[in-house]
Order: structure tokens, then C-alpha cells, then sequence
DNA sequence: ACTCCGACATACCTTTCCGGTATGGCCTGT
DNA sequence: ACAGGCCATACCGGAAAGGTATGTCGGAGT
């Protein structure tokens, strides 16, 4: 059936235009390639070479031949790195779940590292909730997705990339926006802006937990969708806002960012999840990458401990 | 080296995702392919089948292998397919050698014939004379020259197609355009205009024999390149012409032809010339055709002759 | 929970095919 | 006429491909 041994021969004779030469080059003696030429003639139906007394001399056909062979010979091996470098992950495409504030922060810093890293993978990101995020990675429309305070799901795991603590957005001309810090428990009998709206549990739940552990009830004006939503809504003054570290990248005119002071340390994950039986390369090179964050995350926190 | 016949296999199991059910496809048991599979795997490096319980299901990796492999069997098939007709003379390029007045007569017809049995071979004509011909069938740079009394040329084999006839060309005013034919030796002392004046020996000498087998002398009074310039100075009032039957399709205004009669007949051959060692497909399916022509005249002599 | 079935993997054998050595035949250039 | 190249052929040994029998694993059904 035409192997490429017999191809790859055939350009060896017609580059040499000698039997025993191209024979030297491919590293077997003469009569073996002899039959072979034999046998590519033969079964292509055409001949090929025409042999005189000082070597061989390519026909019409075998001309066209060479044409062909070179292509389909560089074709392969070309086909054959490229189907090399995506089993090590190294090419190929990634489809990135975030949610709607996910956009600053860690996950662009993740995703530029993975990016530098592994320069032939496209990276195509999908804005979706928490619902979202799961149906469609069962469906292998995601290969990995972002989000928060993820609960047990069967077929899917998660891991923690990284806890952020929890700022306070508040406005200028706000009392609270002259201190350095703001503790938890002042949040009592503050009008809040909170988010998001999507599928439960979320932060929202993550913010009343923390509120009624420390034994107060928050008082929440407004509900809306993401984290740029919410300190939009602080700018225009309906209130405070709490948000994710994140999201003190957030630059809006008139709105400051304020740590919440709170023990044990008011904190919210952030987590990759993805098929637990999804062992490709593409999946686990992008883990190794995200779980680079984490060690860190930990690191800058044991170095701001020891200073 | 990765060897189609791995290709092969790959696209039966990636298609049926089952290697028993391949196997049967391929009409092969199934540890070999299941062989072949783990061959090609590890000869690329990478995984190209999850094996499953119910079958197999295709990494990433593989399924962009199955796109490359199926096209790189389909151009394997298809330079097959090619070359075999290349093979066969039915595909390719031929180049073929005319002379001057070469276009009018049976080249066109024969070239034509060529064209609608070989469609798939381009024909290029070049207008040279009789020596350019041959220096360049040496040359390889044409396959085969269509010319009148050719003569022996080592390395160059010729053959006769067929003879013509030859005719006057006379102006509607003329004694001679009154009479359905012209005796060869009226025209002794008629003022001839000849043609060519490239490569001796050639038409004119053709003619210049003939007279003298007749005992006269040609009165030539103007020398031209080829048949086209003759029969234009005919109608300019030069004198007559003598002309190979091909050139009557040749029209112009106050030109007309008469047979030359002669004991034995007036006649030029129109041969072909091609190089003795060339043996592809193109020239022979080129000279079986034109070969036709020679019996198709013949056929038609003879015809003219019974009646 | 156990068994059975389906699917891939492994072991082992047979055959085919591939490459190596030796040699023959043909043409060319001296 | 002879020697040197070069391709073709004959024959042999070993590698590789395919076949049969069997193992192993996971899931479905009772």
C-alpha cells in the first residue's frame, strides 16, 4: 500500500540519481532499495526511473512523484511533532470558565503565566456562573473553570488556588474611608451592596455567614450581579460594598478600598474545578500553572509574617 | 518511522472506537491492531486512545492525528492515482515543435485529437524551424517537431505522417485560375515567389528537384519565411506560388489554388521528429495518435482511387 | 454480591518481508 | 580488449507482522 519507507527511498534515488549512493545515504546496501524502487513502480503502475550505465534518470511521472513524496514525507513529520507537543500539552485549546469579576486579580495573572508557558495553547475564556460552569464542563465545553465556594459535586473536583481576604468599598467622603482599617463587626447596621445574583451558595452567603457569626444580621440595600456592579453602586453612594481582594484593582472615581479586620480572618477561595476524569495534558499543564499561584500566595504570606 | 499502514489503522479504530470492530474493518484480528495502535503511540509520544470499557475514546492528541492522517492518506492515494495516469501518458505536458505555416492544415487536426483523447496533458506549441527543432528535442525542450524532408540526424528518429499534394497559388486574374489544374512543367519560366529561407535542405529545394527532374529551371523571383508571406505576395501581384496542400485553408483576397499535376505526383511529406531514445508515455501516446492521421490519409487515398 | 459479557492486553507461534552478501550482466572509457 | 561502475538477481538469515488462545478488567444484570 505505498508505505512511506518506500516514498522516503524513492526521494533518497531521486536526489542521487544512483541506486548505490542513495543506498550509502539510507544506510542499507544497494540490492535491498534496488526492490524497492521495484516495488513502488509496481505498484503505483508507472515507471519511475529509467535506468542507464551511469546511474538512473527520473521520468515524467517519477519527476511528478518527487513533488509528491517530498510534500506528503514533510506532511508526516510535521503532523507527527505537532500530535507530539499536544500529548505534552503543549498545543492545543483551553476553554477557560470565569465568573464576571473574575477578570482581575489572580485569574489574568494565571492565565498570562500559563499563557508565556505554553505559548502554542489557545486560551478562549467563557464569562458563566457556577451553574453554568459545571454543566458545561460536563458537556467538554469547559475545560476548566474558575469560581468560589464550590460545594461537593459528583464528577467534578475542585481545588483551592488561593483564599483572598475580604476588602470594604467605601466612598470618600465616607467616615470610614479616613481609617487604615475597618473591623467586621462595624459592618452592623451599614447599608450594604451585595453580589452576586447568580446560583446559591455564593459570596452573599459567604458575607451573612461571617455577619452572624459575629452575631449581627447585615443590612443589604441592593443586590446585583458581579463586583464591578456593586462598587459602580458604591460610586453613585447607595452604600458599602464588600468584595474579594481582587477586586481592589477596581479603579472607580471616588471609591477607596479598605481591609476587613476580622478573627479569624474574613476570607473567600478561589478555586479551580474540573472533570475529575479529565486526565489530558492540556488540564493538568494548566493545574501545575494555577497551583504555582498558590505556593505562591503562601509564600508572600509567610514572608509578610516573618517581617 | 511511522508507516501509512499505521495511518491506516489509526483512522479505523478512530472512527469506530472499538478496536475489535477496526480490526474486522481493516480484515486483520484484533491483538495485532491493538499492537499497531500501541506501536504508533509510542513511536509519536504521545496517547491517542483513552481506553474505555465499552471501546476507546480519542485524546485531544489523537483526534487532531485523525484530522492530519486522513489527509495525509487522501494525498497519498490521490499522488497515486496521478502518477499512474502520468504513467499512462494521460497526464503531463507535452511540447510540441510547429513551423511556420504549420497551423493551418493536419497538425491542427491532429493536436486536436490529442487534446480530446489525453485532455489531462497540457500542449505547448513553439514556432521554430527545422535546425531550432532539433537543437532543442537535444535540449529536451521540446518532446516532439512537426517538419517537411527531414533528414537522417543521430539521436533523432522522424516519421512520415503523411504526403500532400502540392498546389499553385494564382491570382483570380491569371491565365491559370481559368483552369481546374496546372501542369507541373508550365511552370518553367513562370515567376515563382518561394519559401522558406530557414534550414536547408527544405520546401523550396523540394521544389527546385522537382523542376530539374523535369529538365527546367524555376524562375524565383522573391524568397519569403513561410507559406503565410508566399501566398500574401501571390495577392500583391508577385508572381505564383507553390504551396503544400495545408496551406489552401489559407484565404485571401484574389488568391486562389490549383492542383499541380504531375507523373509521379508533386508531393511533400509532413513528418514528425522526436528524440530515438525517448520512450515516455506522452511521446508514444502522442505519435499513436498522430500515426491515425497516416492511416486515416491512406484510407481516404484509397477511397478516392476506387471510385 | 456474584456472575457473565464485552473489550483491550498479553503470550506464543507461524509466516512474511526486509536487509545482507555474493554474483551476474551491461555499458563505457581507456 | 579489458577494467571499472552500476543496476539486477539469487539466496540466506533475522526481524517484524499477523493469527490463535488466553488473560484481565470493568460494568451490567440477576
Amino acid at each position: 500500500m505505498m508505505e512511506l519507507r518506500l516514498l522516503k527511498s524513492f526521494v533518497a534515488v531521486a536526489e542521487e540519481l544512483n541506486i548505490g549512493r542513495a543506498a550509502q545515504r539510507l544506510h542499507i546496501s544497494q540490492p535491498p532499495l534496488t526492490r524497492q524502487i521495484q516495488q513502488l513502480e509496481e505498484e503505483i503502475g508507472a515507471t519511475l526511473f529509467l535506468r542507464t550505465t551511469r546511474g538512473v534518470e527520473l521520468t515524467e511521472a517519477g519527476g511528478m512523484l518527487l513533488e509528491e513524496a517530498k510534500n506528503i514525507l514533510a506532511l508526516t513529520e510535521l503532523a507527527a511533532e505537532k500530535i507530539f507537543k499536544a500529548g505534552q500539552g503543549r498545543l492545543g485549546r483551553i476553554d477557560v470558565g470565569i465568573f464576571g469579576s473574575g477578570i482581575f486579580g489572580t485569574i489574568p495573572r494565571i492565565l498570562l503565566a500559563y499563557r508565556q508557558a505554553y505559548p502554542d495553547v489557545n486560551i478562549v475564556l467563557h464569562s458563566m456562573d457556577k451553574g453554568e460552569q459545571v454543566a458545561a464542563l460536563r458537556q467538554r465545553r469547559l475545560t476548566v473553570g474558575f469560581n468560589r465556594l464550590l460545594q461537593e459535586t459528583p464528577g467534578i473536583s475542585s481545588e483551592v488556588i488561593l483564599m483572598e481576604k475580604l476588602y470594604l468599598a467605601v466612598t470618600d467622603n465616607h467616615p470610614f474611608s479616613a481609617r487604615t482599617t475597618v473591623a467586621w463587626h462595624e459592618l452592623a447596621g451599614q447599608p450594604l451592596v451585595a453580589f452576586p445574583s447568580g446560583t446559591r451558595p455564593s459570596f452573599i452567603d459567604r458575607v451573612i455567614a461571617l455577619c452572624k457569626e459575629d452575631g449581627f444580621q447585615p443590612w443589604i440595600v441592593q443586590e446585583v450581579g458581579d463586583a464591578v456592579n456593586g462598587v459602580a453602586l458604591v460610586a453613585t453612594g447607595f452604600g458599602l460594598c464588600i468584595v474579594p481582594e481582587s477586586a481592589i484593582n477596581l479603579k472607580l472615581p471616588g471609591v477607596e478600598f479598605r481591609p476587613l479586620v476580622r478573627e479569624p480572618a474574613a476570607e473567600v477561595d478561589l478555586s479551580c474545578i474540573y472533570r475529575t476524569d479529565d486526565e489530558s495534558p492540556i488540564l493538568q499543564t494548566f493545574l501545575e500553572i494555577a497551583r504555582g499561584f498558590s505556593q505562591e500566595a503562601k509564600d508572600s504570606q509567610a514572608l509578610t509574617v516573618s517581617v
